[in-house]
DNA sequence: AATGAATGAGATTTCATTCAT
DNA sequence: TATGAATGAAATCTCATTCAT
């Protein structure tokens, strides 16, 4: 099978630093214990990985990437059973299904999220800011809308994809710390309504 | 007068770590260097300090103290032109005023904003979550409106106060990453129309 | 006194360098070590050096600066003692002193000059080459001889001086092994005859 | 052929040795990087050599057995050319030969020659000193002339030959580090005249 | 109250060496 | 014989904290 061994060395390190990262913070864990945890030598940390900081970066691109992913798997359900022609213009369809598998990811993935989008972020400065990054395929759809008149062109796309992204960032990190603050779909419900498909392609029509 | 000496020993120490922390990040800065800069003897920082996170907590519940003072003196002129009596539940009034009192307060205060709410927070769970703490008196007032139907009661207070603050942080923090983003009345406009006040309170009349 | 003090960390750290990195050689001597047998903190090391390169440099700077004033000292008496006004020039009546006090101080400082001069050199690269610098007032005091004509011009005055000087130094490391091995008088003698203000200042006459 | 194959392990790993001895410097390489170098396994580097001093040792030992082959061919050439009687005793006429064989081994051996006598030399103490394995056979030479009343009886033998050949070391690695400092054809000339089959032999007479 | 040299626990990092394949 | 992932002892270096002045 395609699934990485957990015996794999580095795998068993990822492991056990997503679990101490999210357990304890970035910087109250150190690559001795990481190495520790993961039940291989120090030594063995460091021809993996050049510092705890990198390790750090590398389960953020995998959460970057498989959220990311979960995203565009739902939206391409939903091109599939609407109309294909119009599918990519249809960024208010998509709002919803993109916010409710980035809150399944959440759900789903708690460690990896906080850790990658979490404040307690030491090392922020040494990785590129990780929400920007995310920012820009929705400030693009918002653009792609704008071009076609979908979308009133006064918009600054950026700032309301920045703006937008905080708030499920925020939003997500804060349900996490006690999920029983609110029922998963009332979340989707809320954050989609503020997505800014959902708000200015309405308004624009 | 009433204005802190800088020759102050503990001023100049609030400012070497101010300027520090948001120059090198939180992390990269320690008591030695706040000392240096400050112009005083490492002993003379534990004397005021009892570590370099009771620096950054001053820092911070300065820096929220000095939002929140801002922020209520932008409602409290809206409040004096207006009718007195009706003040307190005009919370959509005052959305506008508060949301332009944050944009300046973050335009004249970047590395203090910048130190109190940004992501780079490694020594985040040992002060108390900042954002919480500005979210309890948006979702108090929220809560009052909903008590006298002037905002639709199925509204999860909490979360959408969480949800817009989060969202007012992360966008000035963008913002003020390169202040050439965006006008500072566009971010005013985009923020005071998502802010709850502004759009469940319009819904529910 | 002007004379530094012993319990002065710097000085402990100075001199336990120079005799472990004498005895034991500049990589089998760590910077615990020389904490340890300097009687401090490892810290305290840290604060006065910043490695343990650093030291060496030091000790090799102040045993080329201490070589240097002994070779002066012993030309100044020559000069006072004779005529004044051929002193400069007298490069060849200056020879032996010059020579006379290397060798004693060689005799006297064995350890500053085997971890100044000696082969076992691991960061030699990390800390300019030794010999050239003293190579380079000799091949000047050469230049000077050549000017006026009381040496040979198509002597390469580079090439002689460090020819010579790495004589000197091979020669001198080579008896403080075993100082039974000859004479200081013979050293003296050889190495005077060999000097290039000997060699070549007979013949250009 | 005699010609050792270059895709013998030991071999690579001699040639990726020198290289990196000579450029980074005999403690700033690993035998990880040697054997990464050549292009071998880290394995097959502890199935040739013990430790990287071994490697060193025979870095060594093979340019010392070059050195010396290349002075004894260009004496016998000379003795082959006069009369074969004389010629055990006639160390005047083959000291420039020598001399000019050791500038011409240095000059199409570089790497080799700085490595085995150059000043960074950390592992100094764990393989016998180099210069005097060479000075020996020197010393021999006199001694033999001073046996037979060539030379003069008080001349310090092993002295001399340790001296002249620091000299020679010395001058030949300071040219190494940059060959524009002087002709080949200078550096023989200066070094051979200060040769002491040159210098006493000559006096002796 | 102010100072800053000194401290040492602990974190980071290197690299010679082993051993299962 | 060749390999290279894994190892951990040991070295380097940091920095919060103390305390004599």
């Amino acid at each position: 099978m395609a699934r990485p061994k957990l015996e794999n060395a580095e795998s068993k390190l990822l492991a056990a630093g997503l679990s101490l990262f999210a357990k304890e913070g970035t910087e109250r864990v150190n690559s001795n214990l990481i190495a520790r945890r993961a039940g291989v030598g120090i030594g063995t940390f460091y021809s993996h990985f050049s510092d705890k900081y990198s390790l750090l970066r590398e389960i953020e691109s995998r959460t970057l990437a498989g959220l990311r992913a979960a995203r565009l798997a739902a939206i391409r359900e939903v091109v599939q059973v609407g109309q294909v022609g119009k599918a990519v213009l249809d960024l208010a369809q998509q709002a919803r299904p993109s916010v409710d598998a980035a809150v399944r990811f959440a759900e789903q993935h708690p460690e990896a999220y906080r850790v990658t989008f979490g404040r307690e972020r030491a090392g922020a400065s040494r990785h590129g800011p990780v929400v920007s990054e995310s920012a820009r395929p929705l400030a693009e759809a918002l653009r792609r809308l704008q071009a076609v008149g979908r979308l009133t062109a006064d918009l600054d796309v950026d700032l309301s994809a920045r703006a937008y992204l905080s708030m499920e960032v925020g939003t997500l990190l804060w349900w996490l710390e006690d999920p029983s603050r609110a029922e998963a779909t009332d979340l989707v419900d809320t954050l989609a309504r503020m997505h800014p498909a959902a708000q200015w392609v309405d308004q624009a029509r």
